[in-house]
DNA sequence: GCCGTTTTCGGCCCGACTGTTTTCAGTCG
């Protein structure tokens, strides 16, 4: 049992006790371990394995109940309570909970009036006009029931950011050209970076807000209008993204900003040292707690400011630990995208790119890098017409070639000889051992065979890792954001081997990719495992894909000192040596 | 259930919008 799997337990346990009608602090308990357990860099499994139930002290929010509930999932993969739980409450009603507008009363009364205990029994009743006797239910209840019902699976969906970045640009941009505007801007987990985006926040300050209002329920791609007030409404794009949209005074923008940037899990934690600083931190400003006289918020430097804190970057506002780094003045000099020097995992047409090995030489240099790795996929990955020997050693001709003009015209500018060779079924690489030793930089990755069980490929990947062969680890994990889920493997183990072998893991900037994600980047900082960011181009346009690479490097706390290609030249050509 | 620059007891983040009420509870973020 991991990380994800025992926080949803505790999400479960929160979400049955508000049904039954429990203590709300105790509720909070339960998401509250939730929330931090999900942001754990460690995995619970482990740290009790090594060291046992001690191991599991000192982590914020867990105390001795909500321990011994971990050790027991982690133990017997079972958690009593929440069996007990189940029993007064079928696990239906925690679907009941999902549908938009239904939340832990409502659904208490509905199972206990009505006996509704699923989704489906929600619906018939809702459609047979049942729900409508109820006390704090009426005949537009029922319909928006039936509605929500119907749009439970778009809504669900999260999408990737680089969708719903988009979006954000052309909704700033449409809000914009109304006249009195000062400010828009978005702010939210797209503000943070996060690879994966629920809805999207816009925060405006202008003159006149119903004008705002007015102009932004009837963007081009609305779909539907869920609520419109004064100062707040919220629409459903046609692509299922939920956008809300915020206006306030230029007084309080930054603690605007603050607040809506969140996360929730950051700003309670931020609220909650205001408090015992006698303050109170709310979207309008820092206020003395008595008295309510207004101290600081048309700045967000200043709403930290007040609260004795530095600026926290957004991309760290995870309550990761940040608020107490902040506190003791050892915030990360997080990494900037002036800090990369070269790109270590390009493709040319000779696999699967559509520009030719010049063209993505010169795309590279018009970017400002020093270098750029090219390396096309070997044999095994046949749909991408991966390379054979006679053909890598034709590519190898064209780069000296390639970087024979450059040094004619006294351009330092340096094309490496690479491969991004596939890691097959059993370890082994698909390039010949005497082959891989000429190559000036071995990418290594998993092309196939992704059902596997976890000890299985840890062995594999491990196996590659420690071949004495490869430089880079490509897409550690091989998810695709949205089509597919990660394939089971030890990271950390893998992390260890990696240290171990002088082996570089990357972090691959395709919006759909992101992989390493941000807990596996904090873990590689810790380990001391160079991260490599690349984009993995099969394009010249692809290069600029490293901005979300960056970012998401900036939410695993990573530094330049902590990445590979933000090394000059000489110093990557030392890594590269391989005996 | 957790936690301590207000505390081992008594607190625990804050506000907008909606629908069903008739002054507000519930939901959401």
């Amino acid at each position: 049992m991991e990380n994800t799997e025992i926080a949803k337990i505790f999400y479960e346990i929160g979400d049955l006790l508000e049904v039954k009608g429990g203590d709300r602090f105790r509720i909070r308990s339960y998401r509250n371990a939730g929330l931090v357990i999900e942001g754990l860099t460690e995995s619970l499994r482990r740290l009790y394995d090594e060291g046992g139930e001690d191991a599991l002290k000192g982590i914020p929010k867990i105390g001795e109940s909500i321990r011994a509930k971990i050790v027991e999932l982690i133990t017997t993969g079972r958690c009593q309570y929440l069996e007990d739980l189940l029993k007064e409450f079928p696990s239906g009603m925690l679907d009941v909970l999902k549908v938009s507008g239904i939340g832990p009363k409502k659904a208490a009364l509905l199972y206990k009036e009505l006996g509704i205990e699923s989704v489906e029994a929600l619906q018939k009743a809702a459609s047979q006009h049942k729900v409508r006797g109820l006390s704090g239910f009426g005949e537009l209840s029922e319909q928006k029931i039936l509605k929500a019902i119907s749009e439970l699976k778009a809504v669900s969906a999260r999408f990737k950011l680089s969708v719903a970045l988009k979006y954000a640009e052309s909704i700033t941009d449409y809000i914009k050209r109304v006249e009195g505007t000062i400010d828009v801007m978005p702010a939210g987990s797209l503000r943070r970076w996060k690879d994966t985006i629920g809805d999207v926040d816009i925060l405006v300050t202008c003159n006149d807000s119903a004008k705002v209002m007015d102009r932004f329920i009837n963007y081009p791609d609305v779909k539907e209008v869920l609520s419109k007030g004064e100062t707040k409404s919220t629409v459903v794009l046609k692509i299922g993204l939920q956008v809300d949209i915020r206006t306030l005074d230029k007084k309080s923008f930054g603690a605007a900003l603050q607040y809506f940037t969140g996360s929730k899990s950051h700003n309670v934690a931020l609220r909650d040292r205001a408090k015992r600083m006698g303050l109170k931190i709310s979207e309008y400003g820092v206020f003395r707690e008595k008295g309510e006289k207004w101290l600081a918020g048309t700045k967000e430097e200043d709403v930290y400011g007040n609260v004795g804190l530095p600026w926290i970057p957004p991309e760290l506002r995870e309550n990761r630990g940040e608020i107490e780094a902040a506190e003791e003045g050892r915030l990360p000099q997080l990494l900037g995208l002036s800090d990369i020097r070269g790109d270590l995992h390009v493709h040319t047409k000779e696999s699967d790119g559509t520009y030719s090995l010049e063209d993505m030489v010169e795309a590279a240099q018009k970017k400002g890098y020093e270098y750029v790795a090219i390396t096309n996929h070997s044999k095994a990955v046949g749909v991408a017409h991966g390379l054979d020997e006679k053909r890598v050693l034709e590519e190898f001709k064209a780069i000296d070639t390639v970087n024979a003009q450059l040094r004619k015209k006294g351009d330092k500018f340096r094309v490496l000889k690479g491969t991004e060779v596939d890691i097959r079924a059993d370890g082994s690489l698909d390039h010949p051992e005497e082959l891989l030793s000429k190559f000036e930089c071995v990418v290594a990755a998993v092309h196939s065979s992704f059902k596997m069980s976890s000890a299985d490929m840890t062995k594999r990947i491990i196996r590659a890792v420690s071949s004495n062969k490869v430089h880079i680890l490509a897409h550690p994990t091989g998810r695709l954001i949205g089509s597919r889920e990660p394939y089971e493997v030890d990271m950390e183990k893998v992390m260890d081997e990696a240290k171990r072998c002088g082996v570089s893991l990357e972090l691959n900037s395709y919006p759909e990719r992101l992989d390493l994600n941000d807990v596996h980047c904090r873990l590689a900082r810790e380990k001391g495992v160079p991260v490599a960011i690349s984009t993995d181009a099969h394009s010249i346009h692809h290069y600029d894909n490293i901005v979300y690479g960056i970012h998401n490097a900036r939410r695993g706390w990573l530094e330049k000192k902590d990445i590979l290609n933000a090394r000059p030249l000489c110093e990557l050509l030392k890594f590269l040596k391989k005996s």
